[in-house]
DNA sequence: GCCAACGTTGGC
DNA sequence: GCCAACGTTGGC
């Protein structure tokens, strides 16, 4: 099993989006970028952890997701409707993928970018921390992933 | 709102 | 294949 980060801007999909979706199941689509994509495609796998993080004006962790459905097409690019849609992807040939996640849980309280940022250290070549990181699906070690979950409650 | 970083596009 | 222009992301 493997871990994951999904990042989403709360105003276009956000954790209580997630609380309210039946199951609670979502979709994780709309991604376009190629690195992303092929995560998605090819990386992510049905009981596979990942965390959801709002990216924005709160930037942080806020809740813990499972994969329920490995990579499959993702048809919002095939509908002209859609915000995502993308004429280059056709049912025949898609270009674009997506998962499906359940949600956990919910975080007790969010654990802050500022937060990840003072422990840069203990979580080294984090890709999140890099500067002008703008990758939304991203690996996260499994002693990273058992770091990070240590800072959601205050030691002591 | 600003701006740096990044990915994509398109002319050559 | 190169690279400038452009649009988008995302932190602040």
């Amino acid at each position: 099993m493997n871990y994951w980060l999904l990042k989403s801007e709360p105003s276009a999909f956000g954790i209580t989006d997630l609380i309210a979706a039946p199951n609670p199941i979502t979709p994780w689509e709309g991604v376009r970028n190629y690195q992303a994509r092929n995560f998605l495609r090819d990386g992510l796998q049905v009981g596979d952890q990942a965390f959801f993080y709002h990216s924005g004006a709160a930037p942080a962790i806020v809740g813990i997701v499972a994969v329920v459905r490995a990579g499959y097409p993702d048809e919002t690019a095939f509908d002209s409707a859609s915000p995502y849609h993308d004429p280059a992807s056709t049912p025949a040939s898609p270009r674009w993928y997506r998962v499906d996640v359940r949600l956990i849980r919910v975080l007790q309280r969010p654990i802050t970018l500022a937060a990840l940022k003072q422990h840069s250290t203990a979580l080294g070549d984090f890709t999140l921390l890099r500067r002008g990181n703008r990758l939304s699906v991203l690996p996260v070690t499994a002693a990273q992933w058992a770091f990070i979950l240590t800072l959601e409650t205050p030691p002591g």
